[in-house]
DNA sequence: GTGAAAGCGCTAACAA
DNA sequence: TTGTTAGCGCTTTCAC
């Protein structure tokens, strides 16, 4: 910078305003300051910016590489914080990368704000955090001093689903669930709700997962044990219900012949042309936004309550859902390809 | 870290030599330091290291979040390059976050070297940059100043695929290719060198693809259209074989009954109990440390030439592949669910 | 519209 | 083993 400030002839405060695009600086000077950086190959130092600038203008997003919905997100948060003139500065996730180690690199970047996408193992520890820099969790509801949370209405997510199965004739509709994992427990309230307002409290069945793809593997193996297969299913995510689908189909089914299925997340898997994957949808780029504007609003608005912003789930129909093949009448039916197990 | 030094009555240096844990300081002033850094909540601040210091001790790694194989190398690199005390910063891609932007912001960061995982566009941007910090291609074959890089090779694997194949009696095997996509055009190339080997020129056929799912589900729906199918598809990566996969089975095909399938990377994806999907293994740990350690050893011992790091792929044989319903003999037979589409 | 000067938090060279 | 000092590249206040 000091080159390119004697280069042009003038002092480096008014190359450091020419770079900020601050006003204060003639236009004939911001030319001649561009072309004199071009020349030299300048380019500012994030670093001395950082630790000039009381304020960083760094938003840390922890998210898991391997979870496609965090992906999604990741690179919303991007141009979203970029309209507000905020850098992103990533922190991985994954197996041997283990959140604390994450968290205490972001921090030492000097974040402002972070935002947590991935599941969060020990919340207490981000409570610390968020004494210091305003802490946003997604899909997540925990509370306290300066959290915010932003999310999609997992119930009526799971209950968009289950009236859209409802709708095409199907009563004997398998949940399975996501344990522990982000919105997954709202999702299973939701479904329970919804299928009890539809009167089929004795069809409710949950089988337990976890948001992986073996989870929805494994419980689609465990239903094809069994004498009857329910006539839809409702996984608690897409990754999940990939498990399902495939294991269902190798298994010699059709979809949604013999079974209709349903994800959660309508990631890019729901969308992909042999998948074709019914999803109830979560708009990442809504979501992004308001994440990003919670995070201003506390760092420079002030805000100090806490918020937990609740978004509106749509339902992306696609082809995994169809009529069952005996819509209302109970009693057993041979699936297309496996004549041993019946649907209800 | 004025703070810490005052607390615990000594200067600003030894504290810095304590956090480094560089020599030249009591055991007994170590504790002490760290003890008041636990009380006051002391953490090094990463832009002031970065700019002080002379070297950076970043890594800039470019990489896809879409692309799973990426994602496993990513996490690789972490460790690696942590064992040489250095720090990896991630510039991710993906639509809307162009190459150009994500490495300006590495560069602004001071990163001392490039890890390069993603496809590149333009080459010759990189040409420029390599003049200043080494940088590394994992998988892709650019040579230049200032250049190494890490590669399986590709021609090997393509052989250890079609070489399992014709083991098993196949003969009409079909290349789903990955376009210029990293790596394609060798596996290509390796492909069609083995099909000669085993004097099966006559069989040889290569669909067009780009390591993308959709390309793979393309590929396997222009098959289908056909009046023969092939015993065996060799794909370019895993994205594609998935592709491939779902869409023949959901056509009700059986694999490995009807087709067999190889894919290439043996991503997580590959390894999915129920993807089950032989493919060409690459070893992402042994990528990743000779991608740092070339990067050392330019960074830190001061190599200039440039380096071509080969490695040698293997085969990883899972449950898609398997004998063709008539290993040797010619003639129509049909699959299992599909009475008018006959194999070779 | 522009410049001079101070200092962000840290490290490295040297001195004690 | 420990302290002193200078300064990394930038932003910011205040003066002109």
């Amino acid at each position: 910078m000091r080159d390119v400030a004697a280069r042009v002839g003038v002092s480096q405060a008014l190359v450091s305003l020419v770079f900020r695009n601050a006003p204060g600086a003639s236009s004939e000077t911001r030319e001649r300051v561009f072309r004199a950086a071009a020349e030299l190959g300048y380019r500012p130092d994030t670093a001395a910016q950082v630790l000039r600038r009381s304020h960083s203008r760094h938003i840390g997003v922890l998210f898991m590489m391997r979870q496609p919905f965090d992906v999604d997100l990741v690179e919303a948060i991007y141009p979203a914080a970029e309209r507000h003139g905020y850098h992103v500065v990533l922190g991985a996730l994954g197996p041997g990368r283990d959140e604390r180690e994450a968290v205490e690199e972001l921090l030492a970047y000097r974040c402002e704000a972070m935002i947590l996408l991935g599941p969060v193992t020990q919340a207490s520890e981000f409570a610390d955090i968020a004494r210091d820099i305003p802490v946003l969790y997604v899909a997540r509801r925990l509370t306290g001093d300066g959290v915010d949370v932003v999310r999609v209405a997992d119930e009526r997510g799971a209950r968009l689903a289950v009236d859209h199965l409802v709708s095409l004739g199907h009563r004997a509709i398998v949940h399975v669930d996501g344990g522990t994992k982000p919105g997954a427990p709202y999702r299973s309230r939701g479904y329970k709700q919804a299928m009890r307002r539809h009167h089929l409290d004795q069809y409710i069945r949950i089988l337990p997962g976890d948001h992986t793809e073996e989870s929805g593997a494994a419980a689609a193996r465990q239903l094809l044990r069994e004498d009857r297969l329910p006539t839809a299913i409702f996984a608690s995510n897409d990754r999940c219900s990939h498990g399902v689908l495939v294991t269902l189909i190798r298994a010699g089914l059709n979809i949604p012949g013999d079974v209709s299925l349903v994800g959660y997340d309508d990631s890019g898997l729901a969308r992909l042309s042999f998948i074709d994957l019914t999803s109830v949808h979560q708009d990442v780029n809504s979501m992004a936004e308001s994440a990003v504007d919670a995070i201003i609003e506390r760092l420079e608005r002030g805000r100090t309550t806490s918020r937990d912003i609740v978004l509106e789930p749509t339902l992306a129909v696609r082809g995994t859902t169809g009529s069952p093949r005996r819509p209302a009448a109970a009693g057993d039916s041979s699936p297309s390809a496996r004549s041993s197990v019946t649907s209800w």
